[in-house]
DNA sequence: AGTCTAAATGTAGTAAAGTTACAAAAACAA
DNA sequence: TTGTTTTTGTAACTTTACTACATTTAGACT
């Protein structure tokens, strides 16, 4: 754990001095960091030494080396603690315990990846057929997002939220085809029905979903992101993103597998959708 | 910028000796922060105030001070940097590359943000009649994320990526009607034309684009990412993330603002989809 | 309550680290 | 080459941190 959250985690095994700088350096970190030990002491109010044997019992080397992991601790910024939102916040916390929280979710999403059923899955697409992204709710937009990436590709592919279509497709699927489902739970019915259909069919059904779930054991292989516990009680938040951010690796890696030639043709359905757009100059200030 | 990257972009401006010791840190930067001046020197081969000079010609107040900006620099890790995907890549480096550039671009958007329009956006559509969300392409799935999110409150809401339905909206469009326009570049001819038919109403129209774009001109406020230059060239990967988390701020503070009763309507909407579910303990592993 | 013991805190001296002033050496220009 | 400027190092000095020991304080036991 980091310096500055031992100091007031620990706080209960410090003596009464010790708890006086302590307290000092939780109030003001960064002026700490750019005193002596006997201007930290006088402040503190106590001797040099018992700066010293405070440094010491947090493993540190000394006065010195203390400044310098508490230097460290800070510079790693607040470090994406999830931070929970509380009544009074302002909309200026809000949004920065959002983007806090959805950071550190992506950061321990990044760290406990595995890489194989990525591989896999991109294996899969390379050679696909057609491929169709289905999910529900929150899930349908991350699949909604998925397909709009793949329609600048040319291996047909289908977005849909519609339990009917789905149902269409996955009966019409074949070997080679590729299913994507994607759910957070893994528990959603419809989509687990969806998923058996399609690989009765022989259709390869990738999950984007949670490990060991019902939607899990109808699909040939899962990818899933681990994700802290969502800060928002309500809505899926942050593991959504963490799915996206995974289709982009996901997406990235289609692209490089299919070759130069193919980024010549992404580069020119870009200049395509150009004419969709006002062009830079027309920009009135 | 980092003092480590400021001592190897500033090679140039150091002398023959000072160049030894910017070489010997740069090499091994982490022992160097365990080092006295002393040693540092020696190891380097120069004097300790060639040490010093070198310290302070880059801004440092000496060596302590210097030693402590240098573990700052580092305890930043490897700070998210934006790492091109290359040729040769495997799976695994796409995608802890992708992850770290939205990393990186997430926390830059977070700094940069301006809380006002989020704020006032939080604002409208507290008292909203009616809440539409819009976008093409990349963006559609984004609006579309934002209506699913909002389809769990008593606020009527649509999400449209079909002109002629936005249109039709934006035609019946009141004030109190919010409309909320998502582009990354806020070039897009057709979703600008929607924007200033809305506003022609005195519905309240929101931009989550680019400031100072063409379709920004047609928006009430705009609420902006700053999101830096997107990784893949081809398609928005990092912008339309931050634009998500955005819109989860949003969602977050207007729950908040809705009070506590608001909540409790919330808690109910999430017990009625267990329905749609298997539950926990059917999971037969 | 009083005395003993152990823990906590502070004092003062010592060692180590960093800084300054100045002199020597090196690089450069005329 | 010689004078000038810049760079580098030496040595004295100041500041900072640490250690050993003395004092105080708090707790335990009679």
């Amino acid at each position: 754990m980091d310096l500055i959250n031992r100091i007031s985690s620990e706080q209960s095994q410090f003596s009464k001095s010790e708890r006086k700088v302590a307290a000092l350096i939780l109030h003001e970190p960064e002026q700490a960091i750019h005193r002596s030990i006997a201007s930290l002491a006088a402040l503190a109010e106590v001797s040099e030494p018992t700066v010293n044997r405070f440094c010491r019992r947090l493993g540190c080397k000394g006065y010195p080396d203390f400044k310098l992991q508490l230097a460290q601790s800070l510079a790693q910024g607040t470090p994406f603690v999830n931070r929970d939102i509380e009544e009074n916040d302002n909309v200026d916390q809000i949004t920065q315990k959002i983007f806090d929280s959805t950071l550190n979710a992506l950061s321990i999403a990044r760290q406990s990846l595995d890489s194989r059923p990525i591989a896999a899955t991109v294996e899969a697409m390379v050679s696909a057929r057609k491929i169709a992204f289905f999910g529900f709710g929150a899930s349908a937009s991350v699949a909604h997002d998925a397909q709009n990436k793949f329609a600048r590709f040319d291996t047909p592919s289908v977005f849909s939220d519609d339990p009917l279509v789905q149902r269409m497709w996955a009966i019409n699927s074949e070997p080679n085809d590729v299913l994507v489902c994607i759910s957070h739970t893994g528990r959603t019915k419809a989509l687990c029905e969806i998923a058996a259909i399609a690989h009765d069919n022989k259709a390869t059904v990738i999950g984007i979903t949670a490990p060991n779930s019902p939607l899990s054991e109808n699909c040939q292989f899962t990818v899933s992101t681990n994700v802290p516990e969502d800060t928002d009680q309500y809505m899926p938040m942050a593991s959504r993103i963490a799915q996206l951010v995974l289709i982009d690796a996901i997406i990235a890696g289609y692209t490089l597998q299919r070759g130069p030639k193919f980024r010549e043709k992404l580069a020119r359905v870009k200049e395509g959708l150009k004419g969709s757009r006002y062009s830079k100059q027309t920009t009135t200030k």
